[in-house]
DNA sequence: GCTAAGCTTGAAGTGCTGTTTAAGGTCAAG
DNA sequence: CTTGACCTTAAACAGCACTTCAAGCTTAGC
């Protein structure tokens, strides 16, 4: 029952981390397989122990993905493991995301000018033939955008 | 040799219709099986024989995925096969992918002004823990979808 | 008629990401 | 003793758009 119960001052089981994050205990297992969240240590009966800052660690995991990295990008930014967090090396990363954002930006905003357009000539004469030009316009730049 | 001299008024065969879209000739077979070509005419030999404006149609497709949309979503909005094109179709499925747009656009955005956030305070004091508050500006407004 | 290129089929494989599940076993508590 | 949390590794899943494979046709040029 109480497997849950946090042991106050010290170390977290993977099922408490599990609760305490909101992260079910296959995607922690899974995410230290991949180097995201460092090799726990160990008690007696082969149990994972984490610190309580663990729960941060995670968290900072799960804001990065609400920001678009993917783990393998968390990785580089975080570090391998509990190592000292490189400050150059999250600046990089957060910039990269930041210049990959906004290439999809761009992208998007070509589509959706590509499919209004689209819209408006589809309201003058029927012919999705007469679209098939748009090609182009989505070729085109992929960055900037004329109507 | 001459196996992809277009027969001037008639018939395309498969790698013809390849060589003047630009589509592999198993793409096409794929999209056939999927619904979005339509099954072309056999000849006695047993070979696909397309009518030139199947170039025209793989070329709607082809603008489709560059407008982003799946195949699936392609063949929701050019009909299942060599159907009449139901205008109110396109027009719905046409506006439902802009609302996708717009909806990946306002994650990305939210995604955008967190890390610009991120960023900020990282140059202040450097403590990433600062930074998890920004998870409920991620939820905010835009679903947590992050692609 | 030989050979190479092109065509036929269906099934399975590819690449990517993030988990989840399954199978088989250990550990702790009621 | 039984339940439930934990351990391991490996494999499956899900979604997308294809590509590749194998085996066996046809067609065209020489």
């Amino acid at each position: 029952m109480n497997a849950n119960s946090p042991a106050s001052g010290a170390a977290l089981r993977i099922g408490e981390l599990a609760a305490a994050t909101g992260v079910s205990t296959s995607a922690l297992r899974f995410y230290e397989k991949h180097g995201l969240l460092g090799k726990a240590a160990r008690g007696g009966n082969g149990y994972r122990q984490y610190a309580p800052d663990a729960v941060e660690r995670v968290g900072l995991i799960r804001l990065a993905q609400r920001l678009g990295f993917s783990l393998e990008q968390v990785r580089g930014i975080l570090g391998r493991a509990g190592e000292p967090l490189d400050h150059q090396q999250i600046l990089t990363g957060l910039q990269a995301r930041l210049a990959e954002i906004e290439q999809m930006q761009s992208t998007l905003a070509a589509q959706h000018t590509g499919l209004t357009c689209m819209l408006g000539k589809l309201h003058e004469h029927w012919d999705l033939g007469r679209c098939l030009p748009l090609a182009k316009l989505l070729d085109g730049h992929a960055a900037g955008d004329s109507a």
